[in-house]
DNA sequence: TATGAATGAGGATTCATTCAT
DNA sequence: TATGAATGAATCCTCATTCAT
């Protein structure tokens, strides 16, 4: 009996790290070669299983899809919180956030979050499926929210600004589709990046 | 003779015509289904005409898409310089920018070009066919640049913070992605909107 | 009247210039590029008139084709004629003939007429439309087997053999598309290649 | 592991079989209807499966053709091969070998392999993908030549004759097409015309 | 459970033919 | 009469998904 949970729970292990390897391996193509040009049998071949065998995983590509980004959403908010504990002000937080999107091993999957989530076609894919990945979404732009709440409740932040503008606008600089080239062309460090983003979010552009 | 010529014009202005309903048409369904979803069935049908009607205008589905992008791009560099002419201070061309991009007509195009050249489709294709976009692209980075160069060089920007980075910045927040729920969902005028991200872009969300 | 009637003949004469013309090119193209890969719109072009034009002339693509094959073979059976005019012998007259296939102007067409006339394709296209082709052929099988038969009543040819065989045996040897190589890449000149095929067709390969 | 294995065997023996059915009735269609009236989808429908599981099978439609062939000459060379083996002079050789074209199971692939090589259509496709093709091609004209130079050798053919033009006059003769209606129409036994042919081309019709 | 052969809907593209001008 | 724009049937090919083994 012993036995037979043992083998369940160890084979419920395998079948989860199956599950994160396709997951893995997915968001590499996906990244690479965007939705439609990426095939469910090259995901396959890629990961070393049959096509079918990742039908046993994810129902249809469009859910394996839907899963990389819950995976990759969930990732960021705990990523997040962990980024923001150990701040006090809200600037740097707010900061700290930027540090976490562009740096270290996760700047790839902000790539792909905001590359794919920006992309018509994932829209049309997330409007029918992803409602999981909506309020994912909502309590990112939640949290963002609630630190520039208490930004502008301590005096720290304009107050006149509407919250909602500044939470597009911070994430609009979150996006690192538009400094990609600086990075990887230019070859701007990112920490240097996110120094002036968030310079010229909080400070703005104009002297003083 | 003349007869001749004026129909050789009159021709030519309905070919031309046509065309430019087939780009318009192309454009509305590329917003709405992306590139993938987007069939050279639905343009034609949409457009009232014939599959291979659409051929005659197009080599290519590629071709088609490249030449909608050239065309707004093209006509986004020209309403580039026409918002900014009247304005004399660099903060005061950019607010027009800013403007142009999310008012009135231009509004829905600048959302197509910034929400499919995101898509990571859009970019192979125009990796592999679009050199003619990348040279557009690139005046107009070059025409912000210029801006902002401007704006430092009179002591109204900061100096401090590379150009490069500016412009990244800009043109983020120039993209009716991430403000688009701002406008259609909670109804907030666009020239609010552009108000803010001025304010904000200039001035920071910091209380000095 | 009688200009009116002249003016008649003139456009009449014109217009079987063009329609001799189009046959003309029509056949280039249709032996460098086979049937199928030959366009309408290509044959149109290359004569300088429009695709409509040719539609004038000739009610259908098969059609055109069934026209050039039939100018071919009457042109071929009236060469035929002029080619065994002066001779006296049956062998004579059969060497002849393959003279007049391999040698100067026609041999472009005795390739096609034997190029294409082997294609299924066309076999399909001749077997719906073209009767009037078979008669041809007919008449020019008809032809050679009357010299075979004059050679064998005159004591020339072996009469065990059956006429028909001959027949189909000589109009074998007469087809350029075995021997093509021959000619243009191993330069050999066409009446040596005539000789020696007479000669094998006449006396065989076995020396006696 | 020994299932697995016979398993593995079963499967592609299975493949082979189909890859076969699919290779026979191609060539039945494409030698009713050639090759562009006849469309993967019927070649499909005829076999009684899916379009795609063709695809399975050959990559393209002139991946399809051209393994017809290859299979096809294979097939002839082996024969070949086999027909003269028990044949000791030259001629008689030589007539085993249009024994073996005309008669029989083969005289079908005969049929197809010089229809189809002779239309201009086929010739564009093997100039562009079909070089395996062209040196099987080689290798029977080769094995020819080498029986013809052996029988001028030993005194039995006119050595007078440009092998060459012996091979290509021979190969001329071996293609049933013009010798198709003789058979099927006029009843012809094919080993009767197998006699006359070979006695044409050893001793000619000439009366000596 | 894992496989991968089979399916077939779907879409880009071509081109003979028609017909309004 | 000549044109060439418009048509749409036809075809190749891809790939997500299914299912027998």
């Amino acid at each position: 009996m012993a036995t037979t949970h043992l083998q369940q729970t160890l084979k419920e292990k395998q079948r989860q790290q199956r599950e994160d390897l396709i997951l893995k391996v997915a968001e590499e193509v996906l990244l690479e070669k965007g939705y439609y040009e990426t095939s469910m049998e090259e995901i396959a071949t890629r990961v070393g299983i049959a096509k079918g065998t990742v039908y046993l995983h994810f129902p249809s590509k469009e859910d394996l899809v839907i899963a990389i980004f819950a995976r990759d959403m969930q990732t960021f908010l705990q990523g997040f919180d962990t980024a923001i504990a150990s701040q006090t002000s809200a600037s740097e937080k707010l900061t700290a956030l930027l540090s976490f999107a562009y740096t270290g091993i996760f700047s790839n999957r902000t790539q792909l979050l905001s590359s794919i989530l920006n992309s018509v076609d994932m829209r049309r894919i997330f409007a029918e499926k992803g409602e999981c990945l909506r309020s994912i979404w909502q309590a990112l732009a939640e949290k963002i929210s609630v630190i520039l709440e208490e930004g502008k409740a301590s005096g720290e932040f304009d107050a006149s600004i509407p919250t909602g503008i500044m939470v597009s606008s911070f994430v609009s600089l979150l996006s690192p589709q538009k400094f990609e080239r600086l990075i990887t062309v230019e070859q701007l460090p990112p920490d240097v990046l996110v120094y002036y983003i968030s310079r010229i979010f909080f400070k703005g552009i104009v002297i003083k």
